[in-house]
DNA sequence: CAGACTATATCCGCATGCGATATAACTGTG
DNA sequence: CACAGTTATATCGCATGCGGATATAGTCTG
């Protein structure tokens, strides 16, 4: 089946693993090591991949089409031979679309929630 | 340890099936199977989740203080008497306020990256 | 009264998560 | 240069979590 074709819902929910490390390629290709750092940082510590995580999703992203690996080298003085860079694929892409998406529907049904339960916390209206 | 004293922060991030739980009882206490489709419901169908995930989940939570059966019974005619109701604890309250702020800014932060990789696509920037 | 739906519960296989460990290369310092 | 600390990838095995199948039984509907 080509890219194009394939559903993004059909991968949804996401895992949370997942979801992390397609945000931290979001902002252009990154080797996995940067990932690990990247998902850190831009949780503000609340979330820590370690690595028997990373490279595990790693495999199934690949496996699934969601990252692609890189063969770009950055300028031959900076690079690192050890380093393997990926990037989010076109599918990849939508996917994270897709779950960002759904979880903004969540946020936004639980803030309406919480309006409802102010008015009417008891018995009232329950089954 | 008292629930009061408990922090929120170390349960997190929440396993996806229990802040599905705990959205479907945001609104008022629910028996078991009112929040199978409640989740169905209130995700759109994105989510389904089946009797082994619910009551797995039911019981971890219990177990974590995260949610408590009730023993408030509605209009005995109106009551099946296999029904266990629940309710979010206050403890799970606050374990949900902090989950959800914590996706909030995970969405936050996807929105920024997008503008980000517009500006700089390439190699320009990279490590 | 058969079949669908409501309701709870458990079992078990599979996917995912995650710490530990291994290996090796790179970086900076004395 | 030696060496320590960091960077980097990879795998193993256990724990957790998810999810379908199954069981049981009461209720509701055509």
């Amino acid at each position: 089946m080509p890219e194009a074709e394939r559903n993004p819902e059909d991968l949804l929910p996401l895992p949370p693993a997942q979801l992390h490390i397609l945000l931290a390629l979001a902002d252009g290709e990154k080797h996995g090591y940067a990932v690990m750092s990247e998902v850190e940082q831009m949780t503000e510590g609340d979330v820590s991949m370690g690595p028997g995580t990373l490279y595990g999703a790693i495999k199934r992203m690949l496996n699934a089409g969601l990252i692609e690996e890189s063969d770009d080298r950055p300028d031959p003085e900076l690079d690192d031979e050890r380093r393997r860079y990926y990037r989010v694929s076109g599918y990849g892409a939508r996917v994270l679309t897709a779950e960002l998406a759904r979880l903004e529907q969540l946020v936004r049904a639980a803030e309406a929630k919480k309006v409802a339960s102010r008015l009417q916390p008891g018995w009232e209206g329950a089954p």
